[in-house]
Order: C-alpha cells, then structure tokens, then sequence
DNA sequence: GTCTATACCCGGATAGAC
DNA sequence: GTCTATCCGGGTATAGAC
C-alpha cells in the first residue's frame, strides 16, 4: 500500500479542526461555514485549500483508515486481539466511524486500496480464507456500529463486556 | 408487540409513494417537494397528513420493520434459513435497509419495542443465549450492509455467494 | 384536501479586491 | 490567504383562501 502524503500546513491545520468538529458533531453538522469559524476565518477562504467540502471528508476518511489500519495490522496476533483494537477504535472516534461507513461517503474519492488494506488482518487472522475473512469483519463490524448506535436491547444498551467469536471471548 | 395500525387512505398513498421513491434515490433524496411532486400535489399539501419529514420516515421504517420481523419468525428454523432471509430482505429493499440502519434515523420515533422484536429470532436461533444472538445479529447486519454498499474487494464486489457461519453456509 | 404565496433559513460555491 | 459581497439552489414549514 502506497499512502498519500498527509496534508501539511494551512491544509493540515483545517483537516484536524474538521476532524474535530466532525467527532464532536458529526459530519452532517459540520459545514463550510462552521468549520471556518471554528478557525476563525470566513467560509470562502476554505475554497483556497480545498476543492469541495467532500474532499475534506476524504482526507478525514483516509487519515482515518490509515489509523485504522496501523491499529489493527499490530493487533493481529490473535482474532481476540484484533477485535478488541476494531472495537476501541470505532468507540473512541465513533464519530468518525460512522463517517467512514456510511453510505453516503463518497468512497471512490478514497486512495484506490486504502480501505481494502485497512482490514487485510481481518484475513491474516483466519488463515487467507477470503470467506472467514469477511464474515470477521462483517461481525466486527456489525458489533461496533449496532454497539456505537445504541441499537442492542437491554441494560446499558444491551452493548456486552466483550465481543466474542465461537467459544472465544475478546475481552475489552 | 402490538403492532400500530397501519395507514389507510390518502396517508397510505403518501407512505408507498415515499416507500419506493427512497428505494429508488435513497431517503437523503427524498424531500416534500419530490414526495409531493410524485402525488401531483404540492409541497404544503402533504402537512395535512403528516406532520413533519420525520414522520414519513417512521411510517416507512414501522412498516420495514414489521415486514422484516415477520419474515425472520418465518424463518427461524435454522441458522442457515434465517440468514438467507435476511440477506435476502437486505438485498431487496437495500435503500430501505439503509434508512432502518442508517444513524441519523430518529429511532425514538419508532414504536417502543418494535426493532427489538423484529430480531427476536436471531436470539431464539441461539438458544436464547444473549450474546451468541447478539453476536448473529451483528454478523447478519455487517455481512448485509458491507456486501449491499459494496466494501467487500474482489470480482463481483467481493459478494460472497453465501453467508458462512462457522462449518456452515448459508446460501442464497 | 388542495391550492398559492411566502417566510425563513441553511447550504455550497464563485468573483474579485486586498 | 483572507476578505466582502453575492449568487443560487434547496430545504422545511406556515397562513389563509378555496
């Protein structure tokens, strides 16, 4: 995998806030003229780093995923682990993540492969089979975004101590 | 669950309408003017029936979930029928699969109960155990909207041609 | 139940000066 | 790199007549 330079500068500097702003609000509510004034410039000025106000959901989403991805390629010792370093990081940036997996993101606007090689340990953890591959990731995550969304019934919001795999439990 | 009554007449009308004009463009597409514009009405006409926007989304989102939860009671036989099924109901009505999932949804609007029994048989395919049908549940859910967004790489999105659970695979 | 008219607000984006 | 001024489109929703 071949990453982008990460933006530098002016660019770095409204990205971040973004990120920010995007965490706190999410993405829905994070406008050109909010972000500016968070920056304490004027809307307009954005237009001279930035293209369009997708591009800046795409450099959030592709640093996003390549901290998505550095996570989980050094947690990929065991499925346990794997799923527990998915799980914190949807939940402590579930903002984000729920940028990052929505389907309005414009995804062909990622770096080509960003994502696929995001959740290569997903298949390194199950022996190269592409079909266990994917159903781990399906069921992570399935588990962060149901957990993220307050959808499972029940007690705290039904969200478990811990995500387990067949008779395995990854602990939190 | 009790089931609220469903919509008669003109407001019936609104909801199917609205109903297949989010499969087609997806519910961010849908607004009161498009909405009305399809019932060769005006905008203003459709406040005589709903109250605000949100209502036509959990008139719709009720009548999914309904639909939804009866098919899975149909099929909750097994693991493998009960996967099928709702890969099958996910992949049919992928725009108002989104909707039901997506995180901006105003689930509080929904009626109290309603999504919970809806996935009811994912916990009595499980024999009951909480965090096994949690855990199909999130399965069921990653696996449907991974494949339906297509995140999955590969030939053909990378849609595998069955759902696989442990030993087992659920097919088409 | 439908209409017209309209209020109101918000959004993304551009032009051109400094 | 930032500003002001502005365009333009879109949205939800209300009032009041028919």
């Amino acid at each position: 995998m071949i990453f982008p330079d990460p933006p530098t500068g002016r660019l770095a500097e409204i990205v971040d806030t973004a990120w920010r702003l995007v965490e706190t609000r999410g993405w829905a509510n994070v406008s050109m003229r909010t972000l500016a004034a968070e920056l304490n410039i004027k809307a307009p000025s954005l237009y001279k780093h930035v293209k369009t106000r997708e591009d800046i959901a795409t450099h959030i989403a592709t640093k996003a995923f390549i901290q998505l991805g550095q996570g989980l390629h050094e947690h990929c010792e065991s499925v346990e682990d794997l799923l527990a370093e998915y799980r914190s990081m949807a939940r402590e940036n579930s903002n984000i993540y729920r940028l990052l997996t929505s389907s309005e993101f414009p995804r062909n606007l990622l770096p080509e492969g960003l994502e696929t090689w995001a959740v290569t340990p997903f298949y390194l953890v199950t022996d190269h089979d592409p079909i266990k591959g994917q159903a781990l990731w399906a069921f992570a995550h399935g588990m962060a975004i149901l957990e993220i969304d307050a959808r499972f019934a029940g007690p705290n919001n039904g969200s478990p101590r811990g995500w387990r795999v067949g008779d395995r439990r990854a602990g939190v």
